[in-house]
DNA sequence: ACCGCTATGTGCGCTTGCGGACATACGAAT
DNA sequence: ATTCGTATGTCCGCAAGCGCACATAGCGGT
């Protein structure tokens, strides 16, 4: 956690022309966000949006019979609760910390006041739900096509870009939860990586040791959806 | 299909107002989509979108390695090529016809004039990004934690809610590569629900005999996507 | 230094789905 | 009616992942 908070600290907020930051920077907030706060629960109608800036947050899909599955994940690269904007008000996802820090938080309505001035914020957020859009479907797909290990690779590697260090706080139960597989399939794949000198972890803390290797063990998606990111938000990231 | 042809026979063109037809309508063309036209390629810039009417068209991710999953359908509710107002211009997908039939087509620069009217259509189109986005995350929860059997009656129920009809020109080759599936295990899930007398087919033609039943065969997937749908586009599916 | 909670390791049988190699049979075209 | 391409049916062994039942061990709190 860094000592100081900036706004800026949010990739969306760092595009921002000087005029569109004078009228949003005012009513932001910031909130800490514990691991596993449940910052939207499915179907609820959203107050205020989120813009991290050292946690991450992840949207999930609870099925009927309790098990779930993350859809994508939001760090300080986006937003959470694009449905505002987009005029739906809500969506069937749980919005869930899954890694602790910090956000900004917004009052939806004057989110939705600034996006209709159809200004830069409404480009970037359209920008920005596309790259949503794009790391949707390719969870869809690696979930169809690849094995745990890769998409494990694959699941680091969202979560290092999202965070500023090279390791992680999170248990495999969590990482289970969030891949939509077993612990102990977690256990196996993440024992193999050590095995290989690619990470070292203990009891909730994960250390990536060997990056390249990791994006090598990986399987396409990673590469997709960062890919999607860069092209659609080269602002954002180009600080 | 349909003797004649009439833009409104898309749902997002119902739900217009008066004006922004006006607007929009004369520059609308109708083109047929033959059963496996290519209207995108992944990567490609768009030049137009499509509204289809008595057609789909997938939207497919296609692998490195050749292996194949669907994203998402587009029939008569939706459109094709959303990444265009998105600001986007592109998406890393493959759009291709499921089921042969029609489209309006219309220039991208004239749907991105029309959509930064900030009107009607804006929203409109915000809305069905939306929901795009809900069956995207379903289809990716889908291919987690269903079976073949589940999944293809979510997919023949969506593909009949964007037909008239209840029978589908549709081999199970082809389904199998839109579920991203073996062709054998499509034959042995159809097997099943032919013997069970809720659907009956003959090479490459389906009819369901029992929505009810199919649909109780089905994963929540598909009702929760129907669900999203009906919601945020109530007055295109009110007519 | 100890205890106890919780994170991690491991084994087992089972199901689903894959990959491949076939056999069959429909139906359009000649 | 025959032919032939292609859609469908079926079989095999195999691998990945599940569900379950435990064993172990790290680490915070007292």
């Amino acid at each position: 956690m860094p000592p100081s908070h900036d706004p800026q600290q949010n990739f969306l907020f760092r595009a921002l022309p000087e005029d569109a930051r004078r009228r949003v920077f005012p009513a932001l907030e910031l909130v800490p966000l514990p691991l596993g706060h449940v910052l939207y629960e499915s179907g609820r109608s959203l107050q205020h949006v989120y813009f991290p800036t050292d946690s991450i947050v992840s949207l999930l899909y609870v099925m009927e019979n309790g098990a779930s599955a993350e859809i994508a994940v939001v760090g300080n690269e986006g937003m959470v609760g694009v449905a505002l904007f987009m005029g739906g008000e809500t969506t069937p996802n749980r919005a869930v910390v899954q890694s602790a820090g910090h956000a900004y938080r917004l009052e939806g309505q004057l989110l939705k006041e600034e996006f209709n001035r159809s200004g830069p914020l409404q480009h970037l957020l359209l920008r920005y739900t596309q790259a949503l859009l794009t790391q949707m479907a390719q969870t869809a797909v690696c979930n169809r096509h690849h094995t745990v290990d890769q998409q494990l690779c694959r699941w680091l590697l969202l979560s290092l870009d999202r965070l500023a260090s090279n390791n992680l706080t999170m248990t495999q139960e969590l990482i289970a939860n969030m891949l939509g597989v077993r612990r102990e399939g977690v256990t196996e794949s993440a024992g193999k990586l050590q095995m290989n000198g690619i990470i070292e972890y203990r009891r909730g803390r994960i250390t990536v040791l060997d990056r390249p290797k990791l994006e090598q063990a990986s399987c396409e998606c990673y590469s997709v959806v960062k890919r999607e990111f860069d092209r659609l938000l080269p602002d954002a990231l180009a600080i």
